[in-house]
Formats: C-alpha cells, structure tokens, sequence
DNA sequence: GCTAACATGTTAGCCACTAACATCCTTCTC
DNA sequence: GAGAAGGATGTTAGTGGCTAACATGTTAGC
C-alpha cells in the first residue's frame, strides 16, 4: 500500500509527459518541438522529462515489443525451421499489438518515418531485437557463440518484417498489415527458389 | 588553372581533418573527442570543421561506396534474377574496396561497431543505398513505384550483407570478406529452401 | 510530530551545430 | 601594380539535447 500513491502519480506523469509529446509532435513536427516545450506543456521541468525518459527520441520508442517477441519465440516448436520460427514469432507478437493498438501503431509508424532522428533510433533498437532473436535461435547467451548462419536469418527476417511495416504506413494503413507481412515473407522466399 | 591552388588547399585541409580525426577517435575514443579538439589539431577552428563535413559522423562516413554499387548493378545482365543482381553486385564493388583498401576498411568497421552513434548514422546511409538498389531492380525513379518485392528484396541482401561485414569485423577481420559475403548469401538461400 | 527518503525545480555547464559579422588573402581587372 | 571583388577563415554568440550539483518541498515510516 504504501508506495502506491507515489507510483501512481509518477505513471499518470510519465502519461502526461508521453501524451503531450505526442500530441506536440502531430502538431508540428518532431524536430520543431523542443523537449523545453514539451515539459512546460506537461507542467514539469526539463529535468524532470529526462528523469521519465534518458532521450527525447524514447517519448516515442517506449520498447514494449521485445518481451512479446521473446516469449512468441519460446513457445515455437523446434519442428520449425529457423525461418519459420522467427517469422511466426514476429506474427504473433505483431497480431496482439495490432488487434489491440491498430490507430495508435499507425499513428507511431507514421511520426518514425518522418524524422530521421526517430528512424536511427529504431534502428539501434532493432539491433537489440535481433540480439535476442539470435540468441533465442541459438540456445545460447553468449553473442559470440552465436553461429553467422542464425544471424543471417535473424538480420534478413527483421529486414523483411521492416520492410512490410514501412510499406504498410507509406500507403496509409489502408492494408491490412499482418497480411502485408506474410506477403512480404513469401516474396523473399520465392525470390530465393 | 586560376582555381586550383584553391581547390587543392581545401582538399588538404579536409584530408588533415579526417586523418587527425580518425587518429583521435582511435586513440581516445569516438565519443570522447570533441570537434573542438579535432580543429584544434588540425589547426582549424571548429568552425571550419563544420564547413568541411556537415556532422561529427561525417568525417567516419564519406560515402564513396553507392557510385561503385550503382556502376555494377548497371553492368548486371537481365538474365539474372533480383536477388543474383544484387548480391554479385555487392560482391563486385565490394571486391574493389578490399582489394584497394583492406586494412583501411577494417579499420573504418572496428571504429563503426564501437560508437552507437555512428552505427545509427551508418543505418541512415543504408537507407539510401536501398533506395538506390530499388530503383535500379525497379528501372524507375520514382520510389512510390517500387513494388514491395523488389524492397523486401533489397533490404534482406543489404541484411545479409552487413551482416557479413560486422561478422567480419567481430572477429577481427581474420577472414576473407567476400568469401564470408558469398557464405552468408548461401546461409539464407539454404535456410529459404 | 520528526526524520529519512524521494520527487522536483533551479542553475550552471558541456557538446554538437548554426548564424552574423569581421578579417584576411587570393584573384581578377584596369 | 593598385584596388576591387570573392572566397576562406576566425570570433562571438546563440540554440537545443543532455547532465550534474544543490536546494526545496513532499511523502513515508516510526
């Protein structure tokens, strides 16, 4: 009970901060908008911000993908070939968010494509996606054990997965994105045979 | 005649900030020198630095490699299908560097895979040479034309690719790199079959 | 209530990067 | 060969992301 209140209020402030960034970001753009702002927009301080978030880009990439990711990947079965394990993994993690979240992973996809600053930051952050991919593929927590062959798979899987995503809000969202990633899957592999 | 004592002035200024740069960055760290210090010891102001290369990153990052890909994928026959054209075209421009510039270019991917920074900055650079290999699979230039297939195409050689290349760099640059590039391209044709 | 813990604000500073202006040096012209 | 024009450089000052130090207020546990 006790430290209830206070995690209470440092969440619906960690919201607010969250909530104002974005909507400023909409407004006018990601670069245009300072982090001063948008702490004067929730009421705190600049520090206070960084305390919430250690980056401005990290308003926008809270990572919540890597557990979902990370447990579809435990419950593949070892029948399935690596391909198919990373890719089906990346099927289901995807689906929940995007029943649940449809608008609003939209929404974020579409503030990513547009600043640069937000596209490096995902990259970096995929890289630590495909860590764990690659260690989940290989059985093994030590990066270096882990044979080219598993990150190759797990490179090109997210390069595929990247693609679709990127697709998908370069069109609006008007296509149905789990499709659009099965789609692109089946591409690679048939440019392959 | 009358621009040239011109010309070749800057183009040694540039050349001795990169090399103090790069002697920094290997002596003390990329994050650890600062503009500053890297004018100061090619005796510019920080300034002039700016006004030779537009980032920090820059001065790691001079992109001769795209021309080099771009001459090859045009040399590439129709015959050959999406992914051939690609990866042997990588293969050629790459071969060049190597043979050219080994010791230089492992140099250039140690330094990459030690700053975050330029890691993301590396990714933007990709960005565009995707682009690049896109419009030339597509034969258009317009990139709203560019048909998923040949992005999901693009992106996972350039996967494969760099994946080579920081497998490469990982253990030191002991093995051969094209024969690790050909391996790889191999690894994910037998993994798609 | 008192004290220890903790969230926040203020201030000052570092660094990458930019703009404005002055200076100097080359180059071109007469 | 003197002077004007143009370009390269330095100085200074500023912005924005981000950090550290310290002071203050607020809550938690006794």
């Amino acid at each position: 009970m006790s430290q209830d209140w206070r995690e209470r209020k440092k969440a619906r402030t960690r919201e607010r901060i969250q909530r104002e960034a974005l909507r400023l970001f909409g407004e006018q753009g990601y670069d245009e908008t300072t982090v001063t702002r948008i702490a004067a927009a929730a009421g705190v301080s600049h520090t206070t911000f960084f305390r919430y978030f250690p980056t401005k880009e990290d308003v926008v990439l809270a990572d919540e993908y890597d557990p979902l990711i990370e447990a579809a990947m435990r419950s593949r079965p070892d029948s399935e070939d690596l391909v198919e394990r990373v890719r089906n993994a990346m099927a289901e993690g995807l689906a929940a968010v995007y029943a649940a979240d449809r608008d609003a992973l939209l929404a974020r996809v579409r503030l990513l494509l547009s600043a640069p600053a937000l596209r490096s930051r995902l990259w970096e952050q995929m890289q630590s996606t495909q860590a764990l991919l690659e260690r989940s593929l290989a059985g093994t927590d030590d990066p270096a054990a882990v044979p080219m062959r598993v990150r190759v798979v797990a490179s090109a899987c997210l390069a595929v997965l990247t693609t679709a995503i990127t697709t998908w809000g370069d069109e609006g969202g008007t296509a149905d994105l789990p499709e659009l990633v099965d789609e692109a899957f089946a591409q690679l592999r048939a440019e392959l045979s």
